[in-house]
Order: C-alpha cells, then sequence, then structure tokens
DNA sequence: TTTGTCTATATTGGATCCAATGAATAAAAA
DNA sequence: TTTTTATTCATTGGATCCAATATAGACAAA
C-alpha cells in the first residue's frame, strides 16, 4: 500500500481530517500536485475518490472544497452508526464469537479497565483508550460476519468526530472526561458480556446507545468553535483504507 | 450529468448490475475503452469509483474484475438496509412529514392500491410497483432529514438484489408475486400510518421487517443460480448518483 | 453609477506518451 | 521430464499535452 498514488490519498485524507486544510476551504488540482510533489494524474484521482468518501464536495467546474460538516450531519452520522454497530452486535451475538476473538475483546476490556483503575485519567492515557476502543469495535464488526455493516460504515467513518477512528476531548477538564468515558467502557463490558450470552437483541440496544456517549464529542467541537481551541482531538487515519 | 465522463462511469455501473457483464469478469482498461469508444482516461476513473461503490475488485496489479455476491453478501446487505431505513422512518416520524410529502406518499400508496385492487398482477403492473415503492422509500429516507442514511445506503444501493433499485419476481408463478407484493404493500401502509402519527418506534420496527420482504428475491435469485432464466429482473438505475 | 456583454485567463477533462511492474512463456539445465 | 530462470509482452500508473469551459475582470453603454 506504500504506491505513490496511494499515499496521496492518504496524505491528503489526513490533512483534512487533521484541520490542516480548513473546512471549506477550496482544493486546485495543480497547486495541490505541485505542493505534494506529484503530477495532476494521482491528483485527480485522489480527489474524486475523496469526494466519494464524502470528505470533499465539488464546485461546478471550480473543482473541489473540504466538506463543510454541520453539527447536525454529525448528529446524524452518530445515529447511524448507532444502529449499524447495533446490527453488527446482534449478529456477533446470534453468530457466537471465535475463541481468539473472545481473548481479544477480553484482553481489550482488561486493558481499558486498568486504566480506569487509577481513579483519574491522563491524556496519554486517553491515547491508549482510543486505540482500545477503536479496535473494540472494529472487532465486534468483523464478529458480525455481514461485510455489509463494514462498507456502509466506512462513509461514515471519515467523517470527522462522527467515527470511532476520532475522540474528542476537553483537555481543561479531565475529570470530567474520566466520567464520561468510564461510561463508555462499562457499556463495552456490558456488549460484551451480552453477545457472549448470546444476547443479541440486549446487545443490539446497548451498543445503539453506546454510539450516543459519543454525542459529547459534538458537543465539545461545537463548544471549540466558539472559545476556541479549548479541547483536543485524537485522530487515527486508517491509511489502507 | 450528462458529461462524458459521468456516462462511462453510468454506462458501466449499467452493463455490470444488468448482467452484461458477468459477475467474476476480468475488466482490462484498453478493451473497455475501445468498447466505449473513449480513452483510457476516463475508464481509470469510472473504474476507481466503481471499485469504491463495491461493484468491481481491484486484482493485485491485473486490473478489475466484476465483484462477486454471494449469498450471504446480499443477506447481509439486505439487514443493513433494514436498519437503516428503519431508522429513516423513525426520524421521520420523530420529525412530522411536510405537507407535500405526506401527499406524495398517500399518492403513491394509492397508486400501489389500484395495482392490487384487482386481485391478480401483471409483469407491467410490477414495473409500475417498482417505480413506486423505489420513490416512497426514497421519500421516507428524505423526510429523516439525515443525509448520512443516504450516504450509508449508497454502497448497498449498487449492490445487485440488495437495493430497493433492483426488483426480481418470478415470472411463472404471478399468483404468488402477487400475494408478496401485496403484503409489502401492506407494510407500506402501516409504516405511512406510524410515520404520520409521530410514532417513531413502530415506524421502525415495520420497516425494519419490510426490509425482509427482500429476502424473497435473494431465494428467487439462487434458484435462478440452478434452473436458469426462470425468474426477472427489473433494475432502475439511477444515472445521476 | 450600474449593468450587461465580451474577452482573457484560470482550471478542469480527455487523450496520448513514457516508464515501471508483473505475468506468462520459452528455453535451458538438472 | 521437470524445474528454474530469463526474456518478452501485456497492462497499469504517472506525466504532459491539448481542448473545452466557466469565471472573473474590464470596458462600454444606458
Amino acid at each position: 500500500m506504500s504506491k505513490p498514488g496511494q499515499q496521496v490519498i492518504s496524505r491528503l485524507r489526513q490533512m483534512i481530517l487533521s484541520g490542516e486544510l480548513e473546512s471549506g476551504q477550496r482544493l486546485a488540482e495543480i497547486p495541490t500536485a505541485e505542493q505534494l510533489g506529484v503530477s495532476r494524474t494521482p491528483v485527480r484521482i485522489a480527489f474524486r475518490n475523496l469526494e466519494q468518501e464524502g470528505l470533499l464536495t465539488k464546485l461546478s467546474g471550480r473543482g473541489y472544497m473540504v466538506r463543510q460538516v454541520t453539527q447536525a450531519e454529525i448528529s446524524g452520522s452518530i445515529e447511524v452508526r448507532g444502529v449499524l454497530e447495533g446490527l453488527a452486535a446482534r449478529q456477533a451475538a446470534e453468530n457466537t464469537l471465535s475463541r481468539s476473538q473472545t481473548a481479544e475483546l477480553l484482553h481489550l476490556l482488561k486493558q481499558g479497565d486498568e486504566l480506569f483503575a487509577k481513579g483519574h485519567i491522563t491524556e496519554q492515557d486517553l491515547a491508549i483508550y482510543h486505540d482500545m476502543n477503536q479496535r473494540f469495535h472494529q472487532v465486534i464488526i468483523e464478529a458480525s460476519l455481514n461485510p455489509a455493516i463494514a462498507e456502509a460504515l466506512s462513509r461514515n467513518e471519515h467523517l470527522p468526530f462522527a467515527s470511532v477512528s476520532a475522540l474528542a476531548f476537553d483537555r481543561n477538564n479531565l475529570a470530567q472526561e474520566y466520567r464520561r468515558f468510564n461510561f463508555a467502557h462499562m457499556q463495552h463490558h456490558a456488549v460484551f458480556d451480552a453477545i457472549s450470552h448470546g444476547q443479541g437483541s440486549r446487545a443490539e440496544a446497548i451498543m445503539r446507545e453506546h454510539a450516543n456517549a459519543t454525542h459529547g464529542y459534538a458537543k465539545i467541537f461545537s463548544q471549540m468553535e466558539e472559545s476556541g481551541e479549548k479541547m483536543h482531538v485524537l485522530n487515527n487515519v486508517n491509511a489502507t483504507m
């Protein structure tokens, strides 16, 4: 996957998600190509791919712009993620987990427990939690044995703030964030319990509600808009997608 | 949208969904370009777009092939469609429909009623039902005011047999098909009733179950595999997407 | 002063050219 | 006869060239 063309896509995706390219900013082929040190061809292809991913929107005849995401769209995306991951949890429960999946989920749960055992949380802890959380969700989606779920999620996954791959938190209020993420992690336990007991409906309901834990991010996001850079965003971009 | 480049994409999509290009068939850039009377450039772009749509899969270094869709994948897609359209119905109910949306849905319901009033159904009727059905679902998705739903569906929409845009039926058993589609249409009535009374949960449950009416298609699909061309597929390709 | 039209320029889309890469086949050696 | 290696050929990816187009700016007229 280290082909130059793929790298252009990854790089642009990264620049958008990290905010290096501002939302609403216009993007033309030639300057972008020069900036990345390639010709227009791979940039053209990348723009079209990113448009399909929903990160860029086409302006008629004048290239592309970084998609403007409204708070309503973020909320909508989170709802969508909720039902899709809820379905994944249900189907995972109906299929029963493999031995290795059970082991990995248990390991991830334990990893989270250790973070919260201290009674407080640091930024570094949140980075670890972030990776753990992302993997936890991924395992369940895999365990659903329904590839259409991952496909349907792929759009949302690339939307900043709506995906599990983005985690926002308030640097100045880590005590509150401790409670928020601790609660989310308890839901992880509940989901695992439901899945491993074959309780599909229960697993679905918890997972769907669990997505709402992300709604907190959206709130924080809008706060950031006003009071400028009060909070922090971790973003794991999956370069292989 | 009648730009030549867009037409290449639409044409290829059409050829794939109609079966003109067989599932699993390898597709190279040069022959395809010659066949369509364009250069390689628009074809290259089209291939990548269609790959993201899930209609083509990339073979390492040797171009693309028409995606093989297993029956399990179709079932999975239908489940996904169920939860997404279920969510759409719920949110439509929570938002309350606009005047024009209500009018259009009522019109579509009536249109369907007239088809089934005769007590039997013809192939031509099914073509009308197909358009009506597609529009009915589309209006509800719009009424959800959640653009993420349509985005998440877009992948599935392009999968043959899993989308509302494809309708399969058994030509030789129209009496049975009458009962199947009549039942599906009664669900349309129930969904509308729930939405217009603001009953979000009910609307969601009915819509989710309604997706399973499509499962019949999947069964028919596998029958076709065996006994060859016993059934018929209507496919409305949305060329503007 | 404002509006409409025309022209010039910026920019995308398509075609073609060249390089890189991987697969297939043929030839040679074991 | 089989396996391994080398060479050729098919095919994709990137760069550049050319044409089509739309926007912006300038100039003229009302």
